[in-house]
DNA sequence: GCTGGCACTCGTCGCAGCGGAGTGCTAATT
DNA sequence: AATTAGCACTCCGCTGCGACGAGTGCCAGC
């Protein structure tokens, strides 16, 4: 069952690569005959068999029942899009598309929002991005409220348009007008700086330079502290076109379609998900069961994450069926990765 | 095919009750034999049968095919929630965790949410609740930092926890500092009002009052006067618990499903559905068809609008299949629409 | 080593037959 | 006049059967 390349020869692949492209495109399990008129293969219906026999005991294709033909398994999609997929350059038009969607930002869009759905539009499956890691999100205003019982209610905005708000809890109740106080302090030494390196200055700060500091800027700082705090943005991403994995026939079993938009909308799972693949660069693929996760055993996510200034900081995705064109879908998220990367930019964009 | 009530006798209705009832429970068309074995009618299936035959020649009922037995129309299931329920109380169970949930706000949890998910899980149906009109957000802070390009990033709080914020376009690029006094002028005489009135507030002061106003002064009104002008706020919902719809047969169609969620995903024609509910106090039902959109055309809707201090501002809804426990999920609906009024109600909380 | 031929397996389709559920109608009963 | 019993009828759903087609595995010949 070692599905080892060398353990087949050249015309074996080459028909594996046929076959899987053939059931891609037309769903149906793939016979000898079928494949025996291609005219690149130019072998008889009963070669073909052999060499089928010998792909089914690699555990690359399998046939459905007695008489149907052959359907590619995980092993034989992992082989196909590994070392045998030729990716198709991208449509032009798609290509447009993108560029129009993810170049130009105008005010009230979000670009993360927008590039999910593309990827969901011209692919006609589902998109999903994360929203970019804090690492590139620069501070450019932070304030903080009063709230009764001990509560502050912080809110800080990053880059251009993005408004966060939070509750915490101080040890005491401040005045509105410490709190404004604390935030114009904060302000002044923090603005422009990324959240990551806010907040490491700020544990840096409660720990070193205690004597130095007067009670208003402790308290800032522990207010920074609390605010910025690791884990207190829970991730996130934003879904688009989950409707069209219903139209595909090898999904549309009902507890298979629940069970995916259960995932869907716990997002934790799927977040686990894409969080592996912030650590290569590129393109990644999971296929069927290979996520680990059985709302998506007949789903593959064509995944990539995307960069900004050479650092990985979110990734996006494309979800369908197994069957689907990979061969186009792979170089498509990849532009789209790097498009978003690009859009996400903060030299590109206006300065503050 | 007028579906009268005075064209039936009370028998009629008793057995139309009884039918329907029966219908709901097993979700199989109801013939004359199992319902001449109810006690309470004590007919024999002849006389069933006539009765049925009437019933079906005023359009309440209809039989899938020849000897198939009876199944409720939406004319049917109107009569029946109109005329004929008889609405069970609360299980304990449910209202204690109504209560629980709705009652105690802690900090980070949207009350909004929170209801929403509870009418998806006490009922096992999907859940949905409009955010509360902007007549009782009042206006708590408001805040204006300068982006490029002439635009203005508006940061408004209301109420206890929520923050919102929009982009406007002004005539000219401001400064920093002149955006903070704009927001200081604007927080001082607005502060504590809601965004109705302030809206209205900020109107009549353009048109009146331009003469003993400063130049800063009217600057922030029309700041203000955009950030406030109406839908500016987009009306938005917080959906809970689709995914328990697909576990019914009944919807379970392809097709149909795909367009419910589509649907649920554009939100826009929920809105308008949901606002139906806004004129009147208390609980309201949508049977199939009846609510007008394609995409519901197999379900029911159980709406209520939710007030505070007597004024509706928003409506939550029960969404599920046409067959459906009404008797059970009317009044859960009712308390539910209570309670979340009740959570809502400023008085209650804590002040400011 | 490849290929043609052949027997075999299975799934699908159409068809016929049958039982069950339920109806509508009519005639008898109260 | 209303209710009921009886009966013929309709229609769905199930089952079994045979034909068909697609595709396989294997063997023998090239």
């Amino acid at each position: 069952m070692s599905n080892n390349t060398r353990d087949l020869n050249e015309r074996s692949l080459q028909l594996l690569k046929k076959l899987v492209e053939r059931y891609i495109s037309d769903g149906q399990p793939v016979g000898s005959r079928i494949l025996s008129k291609d005219p690149e293969l130019n072998l008889s219906p009963a070669t073909i068999r052999n060499v089928m026999a010998d792909l089914e005991e690699l555990g690359l294709v399998r046939s459905p029942h007695t008489s149907a033909g052959r359907v590619p398994t995980v092993s034989g999609y992992r082989l196909f899009v590994d070392s045998l997929l030729t990716v198709k350059p991208l449509d032009t038009k798609d290509i447009t598309r993108l560029y129009q969607g993810l170049s130009e930002r105008d005010d009230t869009s979000d670009v993360i929002g927008v590039a999910s759905r593309l990827l969901a539009e011209l692919t006609q499956m589902a998109g999903v991005v994360t929203l970019p890691k804090r690492d590139i999100v620069f501070l450019r205003h932070i304030e903080f409220l009063p709230l009764s019982h001990k509560r502050v209610l912080v809110i800080f905005v990053t880059n251009e348009q993005e408004v966060h708000n939070k509750i915490i809890h101080t040890s005491k109740d401040f005045s509105a007008a410490e709190l404004q106080q604390a935030g114009a302090y904060l302000n002044s030494i923090y603005c422009g700086r990324n959240l990551s390196t806010i907040r490491e200055a700020v544990l840096k700060e409660l720990q070193d330079d205690r004597e130095r500091m007067n009670q208003a800027m402790l308290e800032a700082i522990k207010m920074a502290q609390l605010t910025f705090e690791s884990g207190s943005e829970e991730d996130d991403y934003v879904l688009a076109g989950e409707t069209n994995l219903m139209s595909f026939s090898e999904l549309s079993d009902r507890d298979h379609l629940k069970k995916l938009f259960e995932a869907f909308s716990q997002k934790q799972g799927v977040i686990h998900l894409l969080d592996q693949s912030t650590k290569a660069q590129g393109v990644q693929i999971f296929i069927g069961e290979e996520s680990g996760y059985q709302a998506f055993d007949h789903c593959s996510l064509v995944t990539s994450s995307y960069s900004v200034s050479d650092e990985v900081v979110g990734v996006l995705a494309v979800i369908g069926p197994t069957r689907m064109a990979y061969e186009k879908i792979i170089p498509f998220v990849d532009v789209t990765a790097k498009l978003l990367g690009a859009a996400l930019n903060p030299k590109s964009t206006s300065p503050l």
